[in-house]
DNA sequence: AATACCTTTGACCATCTGGTTAAACTATTC
DNA sequence: GAATAGTTTAACCAGATGGTCAAAGGTATT
């Protein structure tokens, strides 16, 4: 039958780049090794080059797949239609569960980007960021609303400081996770429940910032 | 004369060890290469072993005095006796300016976190954390001031968000300098730029914060 | 100047690692 | 069931890499 023969390929391509992801995902590029890819996939060293012909070729398959995984997800988060501070709280919940259920992303992603940093200019070259900064926070911007009852200011040379905020706030703590574990533990928090909490403090963080009276 | 003698050698030593933070900060652990650090230092690849037994003890006694560096800046940033306020400021400048002049020290630590947690849970077991917090923070936290005019809240279970916060905004985006330095350029920013502004809006971040009115 | 000690190196080694290849195995087609 | 095409593996290879060692070079001690 086709339709197997064409299953069971597309069952061990899968089960290699799964296998691949993982071990990427942990040890990066520089330390992955391709025996241990093969180990986990259960298959053989040379089955994965017969997919993927070089380490470099399956790593860029990996990284690009996760890359844009991110990226979907961060265009996802913003597309609801909602009051601003529940769009932030939005964000904030999204963004974190995301990470919860991906925690090595951050540094796998950190890593490469200091290894190469070719790929990602070529992959941030595609996206137009003064729209993307406009879209996400210019409803606030263009029309400021009352929102919980605060009035909420924005100027537009704060985006990049706010944004870069939020995702330094939301993705530093898994990228150092193995850090803040230890050390929330020895004070008597879990890193679960520190996670948890951050939601909420990142959305009070962002709307208090908003609403405090500047240079006045 | 003796003095030559020791001279030379605490100098071979030098070149070796600055060789060898620069390389392995630049690669980490795994991407770092012997003969590359040998080259740097301009000797040949058997005095590394002459001097440090191995590659792990030699990336080791980097790694050491890189973090107890930064342990050591954390520490001498909160000794200053100023207001409240002026303290976080006086923290954000010195810690940014710090990492101005050591942009490749976050990811080296994460990354090494990340490869090896033993090694950070060994060096983070000494430090007694409860007390590094209350010190920071104790006087406003015990005796709420008022500071510029406004009156400043912080709730003892807050203070792992807040201080994780603060260490967030100012490591992360030169962890993600990479990804951060192009995007900005193309909106017409410059990482420069954005780093020294990063200074003041930090501060202002984490005031605003503080100022707010919770839960009434 | 002979001795002893420290420093430095080139040559060398064992191992690891990404990658190749020929052959075996399986399924499909005729 | 023979031929054809696709899949999988064991054995192998070349180059890289961390590490060793004996010998050379230099410096101080006697």
């Amino acid at each position: 039958m086709v339709n197997k023969k064409l299953s069971k390929d597309k069952d061990t391509e899968e089960k290699i780049f799964e296998a691949a992801r993982e071990v990427f995902a942990g040890k990066g590029m520089d330390g992955a090794r391709m025996q241990e890819i093969a180990d986990r996939a259960g298959i053989s060293k040379s089955l994965l080059h017969y997919y993927y012909r070089s380490k470099e070729k399956l790593f860029s398959a990996v990284f690009d797949d996760v890359a844009e995984l991110i990226f979907r997800k961060f265009a996802q988060i913003f597309e609801r239609d909602l009051p601003f501070e529940k769009k932030v709280e939005h964000f904030f919940t999204e963004h974190i569960d995301f990470l919860k259920a991906n925690p090595g992303l951050p540094l796998f992603i950190l890593s490469e980007i200091n290894r190469n940093p070719e790929r990602m200019k070529k992959l941030t070259a595609r996206i137009d960021y003064q729209k993307m900064w406009y879209t996400v926070w210019g409803d606030l911007n263009r029309d400021p609303k009352q929102t919980g009852g605060r009035i909420l200011h924005l100027e537009p040379q704060e985006i990049p400081q706010l944004v870069t905020t939020a995702i330094s706030i939301t993705v530093f703590p898994f990228a150092a996770r193995n850090l803040l574990e230890p050390v929330l533990e020895r004070s008597g928090y879990s890193f679960e429940r520190y996670i948890e909490e951050r939601k909420k403090f990142a959305t009070r963080l962002v709307i208090d910032y908003l609403s405090s009276q500047k240079d006045a």
